[in-house]
DNA sequence: TTGAGTTCCGAATTGAATCCGAACAAGCAT
DNA sequence: ATGCTTGTTCGGATTCAATTCGGAACTCAA
């Protein structure tokens, strides 16, 4: 961002820039959407993207950060209801959710999560990471007997990378192989039964210690 | 492609304009690749590229194509020896001999692979899904007590999305959170244990019924 | 050897990203 | 209120990359 914004009218403008910026790329794509376009859609002169933002690629770092942040929010007051479920039927429950948040706006978040890689989204994901970390904790702390289950950084390492990817790529698929239900219900399988298995695992190793 | 390559010589330009890409690409990314470093590259001049790509997108969709052929051709000769490891290990094997083959060439692929959603490069990985799939069947023939596993489907789509991306993500990442080692072992005890939990419902419903 | 088809070239065109200096608006002191 | 300073917006000028185009150079079979 070339300065920050003193004054509240500016605020607002930067703000309606983010927003132009989803609409256009949700229409053409990231490499399509021009700035003209952007100022147009934001009803501002093209000049003034400039003031704001060093360049284009700034336009969508600021639009990752708004979509993380906004992913982040609308899970969020979710978390005290989720940690209280059994963690199935909990994550089936976040992929619905997430589902409906990526069609919103007549998918304005879907269209383009598609083609969020150009902007180096990943760097990005961090806050998500940590929100699903303290979903992951607060369960454990409800649940004391999942806290044998090993590697929980690695499986929530996986899981947002392997869930979030896939449920995008799903949804963006036109005649897609499985149905979300198939999908979403194997993520929480794949980790229930991990889970499951962990603890089994670690029941029968404690046993053969005793015995 | 603009035109298909009659004499051999027009071949090796396809091929060298394919390489060149990857380097391009390799050493500045999609966006700022330009037809003129490509052509440089390659030896030969910008307008030649486009008597074999009708524009720059369709080099980025040549270079999905042969990274996927690529990968499909380094996994392929070792399916025999893989359908008759235990899957634990198959899936780490497959797992190193992935990282392995990003990382040749100093990391030509993985610095690509990392950009790879700018290229639309999912409408590509179909004969990966496909390879997996083979292996999945073979290896079910060879183990027929995994036969009662459910969603086969569904966990292939998981993992060849959640698998790639991770691993990709990963290799990609200046100090990761997690060592290959542990996503290794954490994708692959995601499998094994899923298999594994299926297995033990399955024995345990068909001792109710009997019972 | 030759000419029809193929491949290659690089200057010219086009259009988008970015820059910049002037015009305008807001806050502030008098 | 009035003039001054600073923040904000504008849109044309500039720059640079993608793509086009007309013709030169090459290949190969007859």
């Amino acid at each position: 961002m070339a300065r920050k914004p003193r004054q509240a009218r500016s605020k607002a403008t930067v703000n309606a820039i983010v927003e132009a910026a989803f609409i256009a790329v949700a229409q053409h794509g990231p490499a399509a959407a021009t700035t003209r376009q952007i100022a147009d859609i934001a009803g501002i002169s093209v000049g003034s993207l400039y003031e704001y933002f060093s360049n284009k690629e700034a336009i969508f770092g600021a639009m990752s950060e708004r979509f993380v942040a906004d992913t982040v929010a609308m899970i969020q007051p979710r978390v005290p209801e989720l940690v209280r479920k059994d963690m199935r039927e909990a994550i089936l429950d976040m992929l619905v959710y997430f589902r409906a948040f990526l069609q919103e706006n007549d998918e304005l978040y879907l269209k383009c999560a598609r083609h969020a890689f150009t902007m180096d989204f990943e760097e990005y994901l961090e806050p998500v990471q940590r929100l699903l970390l303290d979903i992951v904790t607060q369960h454990m702390m409800r649940h004391p007997e999942t806290a044998r289950v090993r590697n929980i950084a690695a499986m929530t390492y996986i899981y947002i990378n392997g869930g979030i990817f896939a449920v995008v790529r799903h949804l963006s698929e036109q005649n897609p192989s499985i149905t979300f239900e198939e999908l979403s219900q194997g993520l929480s399988d794949m980790v229930g039964h991990y889970v499951d298995q962990e603890l089994a695992l670690a029941k029968q190793s404690s046993h053969n210690r005793s015995s």
